[in-house]
DNA sequence: AATCGTCGTTCTT
DNA sequence: AAGAACGACGATT
């Protein structure tokens, strides 16, 4: 039985941020919240992917290595993805994150890029599932991921944050007249 | 603006 | 164990 996935908050200048982890690396990152417990909550809705089984109960420290990575990734400097631990995630959806990875800041990507990256030219919908279920955002780098043409296309974490996240590395993003935003791709 | 094609995942039988 | 339903899409009409 694998066992042994740790659970920790820790402060940033935006809010509470929550992080599971193994000796491996990390498994689940939770952006920004307004309080410590609404991150805790968050990061526990994480759980279906993983066994309850899988938890330590107490809380532990969060690792230096991932609050300083977190903090410089919010700032919008380029940063590596760390040590990660995605045991729990599909073939499919490692692809997908893999390729996220890919992308420099300050840069976006197609759903269809990513997909095509993963193996599944078709499978740009696909893409989006995975995508929308990434379990450690900002250091996977999701939000540089926008919609086919000039469209934002969603987010996980709440369309303010792709927003905020994409500008703070150097991407325009303007209202569209009416309804949405438009990404000014490189 | 509405519709349809496509595909991995998740819910339902 | 199938089959239906569901999207952070993309192209067409």
């Amino acid at each position: 039985m694998k066992q042994g996935v740790h659970r920790g908050v820790f402060k940033v200048r935006e809010g509470w941020c929550a992080a599971a982890w193994t000796p491996k690396g990390l498994c689940a990152l939770i952006l920004p919240q307004v309080s410590r417990s609404a991150a805790l909550k968050k990061l526990t809705s994480y759980l279906p992917p993983m066994p309850r089984s899988f938890w330590d109960d107490p809380l532990k420290t969060v690792p230096p290595k991932v609050r300083d990575l977190v903090r410089k990734a919010l700032s919008g400097k380029p940063t590596n993805p760390g040590a990660l631990d995605l045991f729990f995630l599909t073939p499919f959806q490692q692809k997908v994150l893999q390729a996220t990875c890919q992308v420099p800041a300050g840069q976006t990507r197609s759903y269809g890029w990513v997909a095509g990256k993963a193996g599944s030219p078709r499978g740009y919908r696909a893409a989006g599932s995975a995508l929308n279920r990434n379990p450690v955002p900002l250091l996977i780098p999701c939000h540089r991921i926008t919609a086919a043409g000039d469209g934002l296309g969603g987010y996980g974490g709440g369309i303010e944050w792709k927003i905020r996240l994409l500008e703070r590395e150097g991407v325009k993003v303007r209202p569209k007249e009416g309804k949405g935003y438009r990404v000014f791709h490189p």
